[in-house]
DNA sequence: GACGAACCTGGCTT
DNA sequence: AAAGCCAGGTTCG
């Protein structure tokens, strides 16, 4: 059955799709290029998504369920965040710092999406000491084996993120370990073990309802989730937008463009990880994180 | 409590 | 060709 097409306004400069669904923050987009048809993929909230962007407007098929242009324009401007002013904010951490004033004149655009937080815990723990490509590819194997299909588009099957359950299997680490999961098998399968144990509704809507430094102390309780996978987890599912996550990347342009006193070395330590965010969250405000995507 | 080493795996570099 | 290096860090000692 052929899905109609429906339309988001939303100027580009707002939200451009290459820079947001590109750069490392979800896992589960693919670009496609036909000709100069280009669109992406994408799963989210159990609907596979395709998406087409001009300079005024997002248009965009919608499969996993019925509904109408409205209720998918809510879902759509939510996992966005479109209701935050991107020019806005841009500005005013232009006129804080002319680094920022630099990247922003080169890139625009690019948001903080607001992730389905089941599908990020353990998107991130597989994150880790990893690169994307492989993180892209066992994200992909554990949507296919332990979550449900949604639909078929052109012979290629969709599935959904499994739920937390589907993860607490008895057989899951083994599973993972024979797909190549290595070492992360078994922090994916204990994590979701810990989580099921306390009751999956209970755990995450606690998680939610916590404020930043908690919810972080309590995503750091789960194996295989550090502080900067926590933070990760904490800016792009829950909404706190102080968070920054200091990966290496962060941490070498930190030192090199910020905080020239900072130490050399080949992992960042705690009192360097706090000193950075920090750094960040006093220059730019509450909404730090939300700037962390062109550091 | 603060470091540094070890860590699965696969792709890319010597 | 085989070894070495590295990638959104975390765990362990």
């Amino acid at each position: 059955m052929v899905k109609p097409w429906f339309r988001l306004i939303c100027k580009r400069e707002q939200l451009q799709l290459l820079g947001t669904l590109n750069g490392g923050q979800s896992f589960r987009w693919k670009f496609i290029d036909l000709e100069g048809d280009k669109k992406w993929i994408g799963v989210f909230e159990k609907h596979v998504w395709i998406l087409k962007q001009n300079d005024d407007e997002i248009s965009y098929q919608v499969y996993g369920s019925d509904n109408d242009e409205k209720f998918y324009n809510n879902m759509l401007a939510n996992y966005f965040q479109l209701n935050l002013d991107l020019k806005q904010h841009f500005a005013e951490w232009s006129s804080k710092d002319p680094i920022f004033k630099k990247a922003a004149n080169q890139f625009y655009g690019i948001r903080i999406l607001n992730q389905d937080l089941v599908e990020n815990i353990f998107s991130f723990i597989c994150s880790s000491n990893n690169n994307i490509s492989r993180i892209t590819s066992m994200v992909e194997k554990l949507a296919l084996l332990f979550g449900e299909k949604i639909c078929d588009i052109d012979g290629q099957v969709y599935f959904s993120f499994p739920p937390v359950e589907a993860l607490a299997q008895d057989d899951v680490e083994s599973v993972l370990k024979k797909e190549g999961f290595g070492y992360r098998a078994k922090y994916i399968s204990e994590s979701a073990k810990l989580i099921t144990k306390e009751g999956v509704g209970r755990w995450l809507e606690e998680l939610k309802t916590l404020p930043y430094e908690e919810s972080r102390t309590k995503l750091i309780t789960l194996t295989g989730i550090g502080p900067k996978v926590s933070d990760c987890i904490c800016l792009m599912s829950l909404r706190h937008l102080q968070s920054i996550p200091v990966d290496t990347h962060v941490y070498q342009i930190a030192r090199k463009f910020y905080m020239h006193s900072l130490p050399k070395r080949k992992t960042v330590t705690t009192k360097i990880y706090k000193d950075i965010g920090d750094h960040f969250r006093e220059l730019y405000g509450p909404l730090a994180g939300f700037s962390f995507v062109l550091i």
